[in-house]
DNA sequence: TAAGGTATACTAGTATGGCAGTTTCGTGCT
DNA sequence: AGCACGAAACTGCCATACTAGTATACCTTA
């Protein structure tokens, strides 16, 4: 059920239907790098990785490739390519620009979605509610992202959410490390319905405001995470 | 001269200083097609470029995956790689969030930036009056871009930058393409000024406004554009 | 024992060849 | 003349071999 995420993140790589080895492992990769399964800081070798998938070493390098332009690793000549590590100013410039973006965005949707748009949200409401009650983080985090990538795509805004989601890989894992603590997922959800009402009725005003605050809410406590995992963070 | 922009575009590549082939590759490549000597929907074999900067066809499959990336390129397997064909709704969904992000950054940046960010502009600027008075274009297109380029990384946004430009391809591709007839670069120059000295002063209400203004002014006539190079866009 | 230099085992970068599709164009048949 | 079929010439995809640069462990030497 990962597809919800994925299906967002990859879309553009083959304007045909079919994957190559290469789609695989690449999407293979940036899931687990997301989801913190590889770690910051460690080393992946080409060797290593074209073994486990049983591919060669070229659609390995190339998926490399595709990481570091997003991001996701960095790649030392004739030393080798490591995870990268969370960079606490990256995070918060993500941050910062997806509210920004997605405040506007959706201030414009405010009233002007279709009953099948509104219908694909609450659908993913309510798949949001189970996964909450089933305690399935993972899943959770997924549908977020779903949830908000909806709405951008509704006001064909799809670009532009790919463009902030690029931004914000390491709010991203940031949000993934912080699962294994606390956090009401609870009232994730209830913004999400707010939103939903606001989208509804047409109150700019109010989705904005909850939009904002939504985002902030996130705004961890990024020292008590660089204590905690101290080797996974750019030192500044 | 063109290293204004470039250093711009590439940077990210390689973290070391070395330049591999198949930086300089990708670096021609994608100069090429933003300045439109490739033009949209010229097919690019694997082999033909191979040939022209006398590598293997390794390095180029890989340029051609970047570009790709970048949505320079569209590759389509077994038949063959082609320029993109410019988007108009891609090009006004760049505006618009370069414009939400721009004004938002800048008024943050009003009265901040240090004697050496300031001093960085005003020479930017001589540049950009010199070579308007040389008409010389392309290179008053390069200047525009690192004018707002060194405003974002004074503010430490530098990556919000790329992402914004990133998005803003085939704005920057239509520039390009209205480059050929006329356009009161003057004016341009002139908001630039402008936004300089509100930087100065600090006064975000005007350079907000300015700033506004400046990218509005970029929204050119897309329909004669399009009739006048029709082949170029893609038909909605 | 400690320091320095060298050999070796890595790394990523590049070149090349073979494969499996797709397109194209020419040939032969109707 | 027009249409169908088939061969050939592409395309990108992948595997493999080789090059060159880097890190490290070990051995030599002072």
């Amino acid at each position: 059920m990962e597809e919800v995420a994925i299906s967002v993140l990859v879309s553009s790589l083959n304007p045909q239907g079919r994957e190559s080895a290469r789609d695989t492992v690449y999407r293979a990769l940036r899931h687990d790098i997301l989801h913190l399964i590889l770690k910051p800081g460690t080393k992946m070798s080409e060797q290593e990785v074209s073994e486990r998938f049983e591919v060669s070493r070229t659609p390995v390098r190339e998926v490399f490739m595709c990481l570091m332009q997003d991001g996701l690793v960095e790649i030392y000549p004739q030393r080798g390519t490591y995870v990268s590590l969370i960079n606490l100013e990256y995070l918060e410039e993500g941050r910062y620009v997806r509210e920004l973006v997605e405040t506007a965005v959706i201030s414009e949707a405010a009233g002007r979605l279709s009953e099948d748009d509104l219908f694909r949200l609450e659908t993913t409401l309510a798949a949001q509610e189970i996964s909450c009650r089933n305690k399935d983080y993972l899943r959770m985090l997924a549908l977020d992202d779903h949830f908000h990538a909806t709405i951008f795509r509704a006001c064909g805004r799809a670009r532009t959410w790919e463009a902030v989601s690029q931004l914000s890989h390491d709010f991203y894992r940031a949000r993934v490390l912080r699962l294994s603590h606390d956090f009401n997922w609870d009232t994730i959800v209830r913004q999400h319905y707010a939103i939903f009402e606001g989208l509804r009725k047409g109150d700019k005003e109010q989705v904005a405001r909850v939009v904002r605050e939504h985002l902030r809410m996130a705004i961890m406590d990024r020292e008590r995470l660089r204590k905690e995992f101290p080797d996974y963070f750019v030192q500044p």
